[in-house]
DNA sequence: ATGGATCATAAAGAACCTTTATGGTCATGA
DNA sequence: TCATGACCATAAAGGTTCTTTATGATCCAT
């Protein structure tokens, strides 16, 4: 369960505006139209009669008595917000809040997640997936498991599992298109690509190619997909050649629907990391503990 | 020009609940009825998906988590009403505002003022009458001029001129149903009133009566009127006999216009008081002294 | 000169907020 | 026991606000 805003009108929009310098860039950030944004603005300058924003084509900077009012709006909405959150977590009562990517929860953590909960049941385990890893949804889970790179997480992340790759097919198309006994036979073949709006951290198929030494360009039996389950779907449907994430992967391959077609590529640095909650209590202790060793036990 | 508060929708409402324990007298506070009071905290519940109140009979008690967004938006509320104050004040530019009651305005204040901005060109003055002296009018205000007792007032007030009360009434008045030799004669006249809503702090005709050891029952001529500028309206025009505050009816009884009809009544601790605002600057100190040398040449 | 970025306004429609009307509940006093 | 007054809740109707799309103005970079 995503919680939207408390919807608290022109006070989060002002104060957007205020932080970003532009009502354009404010209309993103709040999922509104830029004007709005505008006429939102307009509103309350009309109850003060005073301009509070220098407008420019290069944004809009706030003016000396927009500095007095903001003062006092952006400490609002965060002591505002700050309160909401409280108010809601306290609501949620004893229950954990782990947030993760889409393919971390369907193909390695909800499988699992049940031996837990048979272990300690009465802690009652939220898995809150989603694409985007806003801060918001992840400020407000008590356990991260994020995909990245050391860097890329606080000091007490730990990595849950390092990232290892493994080109995967089902066997009917294996069958059809294969044998792929060199790395370069790969390229001949359509693939299956994990999309995504930002920079990946994850491994991609052209990084794959690259570290072959192989050189390719897309082809039209190539298919892009926004989900690693809609990736691993579109494999079993015989669509193509998708990159297997050890630990996601594994029961397909287990149980045959999926084979390895390639050498596997390891990223030692890179992978699942466990990244705490500041305030997390000592079940969550309990549930990150018990993670590591599940995922200990997988690699060996 | 009186400046409604900033709208900043539920928050001023709940602020209000929550300091006043009851969903009616929000609404009356707010001028809003009590179901569009009911029907904002609902919404504010609904979307935090908690209770907020402990409704009774006796009213609404803030809950645990109610408490909780309760202190936020009390802060809050304050902290942007004072900004929009501030903004405001310094919207007004160098002028000064003087809070009074009506009669005061009409009849001491405004023939004055001229001579003030005659001797000091560049200081705007603003008069702001009202009758039913608000807080939030004088709190705006940078000097406020307030009628009642010495207790009534801070430190730092002066008393501008003290209750000397004389009656009176138009000649024409007088020669139809005088003489008015004796106080007691005044109790067999119809009599004009100044009325108001809670315990007057100026003389009443009751009072008045009482200090003459005169016993009266109200007559069928007897008029309430609720401002000051009414009373001597309706005596100017033969309705009645009024209680004239000297410094207000000075000039009407100059003119021949209103003639004094029995003695005076003083009461040395009760008068006309020159309040000062905390942050007032040197221009309003100038004012103020004029205001007490005008006053005092009056009594002479 | 053109394109992209920002902000502004108008019009239309959806959503919100207010009112009046009305009902339920409880405490108090006669 | 009953009537009354106080408080809060909901529905319906209508007014107001807020959002969108469409469009225009302005400025800067290419």
């Amino acid at each position: 369960m995503i919680h939207r805003p408390l919807d608290i009108g022109w006070l989060r929009i002002f104060d957007a505006v205020g932080r970003l310098g532009s009502l354009t860039r404010a209309a993103q950030e709040l999922g509104l139209s830029q004007p709005a944004v505008s006429y939102q603005i307009r509103r309350i300058e009309e109850q003060l009669d005073v301009c509070l924003f220098h407008r420019s084509q290069g944004g809009s900077r706030l003016s000396e008595t927009g500095e007095v009012l903001f003062r006092a709006v952006h400490a609002s909405v965060k002591s505002i917000d700050g309160a909401a959150h409280d108010i809601r977590r306290k609501a949620r009562g004893p229950a954990i809040r782990i947030f993760t990517d889409y393919g971390f929860a369907a193909f390695w953590l909800m499988p699992r997640v049940a031996d837990f909960r048979r272990l300690h049941p009465q802690v009652e385990v939220h898995i809150v997936a989603s694409q985007s890893l806003e801060d918001e949804l992840e400020r407000d889970a008590d356990a991260a498991i994020l995909f990245g790179a050391r860097d890329d997480f606080p000091e007490g992340a730990r990595l849950l599992m390092p990232e290892r790759v493994v080109p995967v097919c089902a066997p009917g198309f294996l069958a059809r298109s294969g044998p792929f006994e060199e790395p370069a036979d790969l390229a001949e073949a359509p693939l299956l690509h994990l999309e995504t709006s930002g920079k990946p951290r994850w491994l991609t198929w052209s990084t794959w190619l690259a570290e072959h030494g192989i050189s390719r360009q897309p082809t039209q039996g190539d298919l892009g997909l926004n989900t690693y389950g809609f990736v691993i779907q579109a494999a079993l449907a015989e669509q193509g050649i998708a990159l297997g994430w050890m630990g996601l992967v594994d029961q397909d391959l287990a149980r045959g629907s999926l084979v390895a077609v390639g050498p596997t590529v390891t990223r030692a640095d890179c992978g699942y990391w466990l990244v705490p909650s500041p305030s997390a209590g000592s079940a969550t202790a309990a549930l990150m503990d018990w993670l590591v060793n599940e995922a200990e036990e997988a690699a060996l």
